[in-house]
DNA sequence: CTATTTTTGTCATTTAATGACAAGAATTTT
DNA sequence: AAAATTCTTGTCATTAAATGACAAAAATAG
């Protein structure tokens, strides 16, 4: 997926809806959704079930889409190295190891 | 590294400072000190500087310390599935190659 | 036992994310 | 090409999350 902006935009497309309709049925604003589909705004991870429904998606992997966004763009935007991602793979296991849930 | 509220710990310790004297230097307060390093607070990225500079430390190498243990504790608190990680990577790059700075 | 250091709890303040609205630009329809 | 609709942009208000600050309890050291 190139970027969750672009693929909210072709599902909405694909419908034939405009964006005050699928933003009615997210319950948002039309302006804001238009920013979150050009890119100028991050999706709001808890509107993702609702969004989930409307397009008859996966919850779990949509979640994973739209964090690793998130994830990507602090990463790009502030020239982290990307070893980052190794590094936090580790910090997983390790957590998961000294599992204090 | 375990993770940064120890390792803040250990480098403390090593120069037998109190986390009063530490909290100052980085011009914090102590209590605060005191719940990062027992990971009750994660540690201000605009501090890292100065830290780096009273340990002698490589801001690049914190810096990416810090961003990984975030992710990492997202996905871990999350339940997030850790491809995530590569999801991510992919993304990064994608970002580069479309390079829009 | 006293002094110092550390931890915990709470609330204020700041900062970042999101919501909301208005107006302009682009597109579509007639 | 005028009118209607849809989309975009800018701005400010509101909300939510992160951090700061202080007090007091708990732990440790002397």
């Amino acid at each position: 997926m190139e970027n969750f902006g672009d693929y909210v935009r072709q599902l909405r497309k694909d419908k034939e809806w405009t964006l005050t309709k699928l933003a009615a049925m997210l319950d948002m604003d039309s302006a804001n959704l238009s920013k979150i589909e050009t890119g100028k705004r991050g999706f709001d991870e808890k509107k993702l079930p609702i969004f989930c429904e409307i397009f008859k998606l996966e919850l779990e992997t949509m979640k994973r889409e739209l964090i690793s966004e998130k994830f990507a763009n602090k990463v790009y935007y502030e020239n982290v190295d990307e070893t980052v991602f190794k590094l936090a793979e580790q910090k997983v296991k390790y957590l998961i190891k000294n599992d204090k849930h």
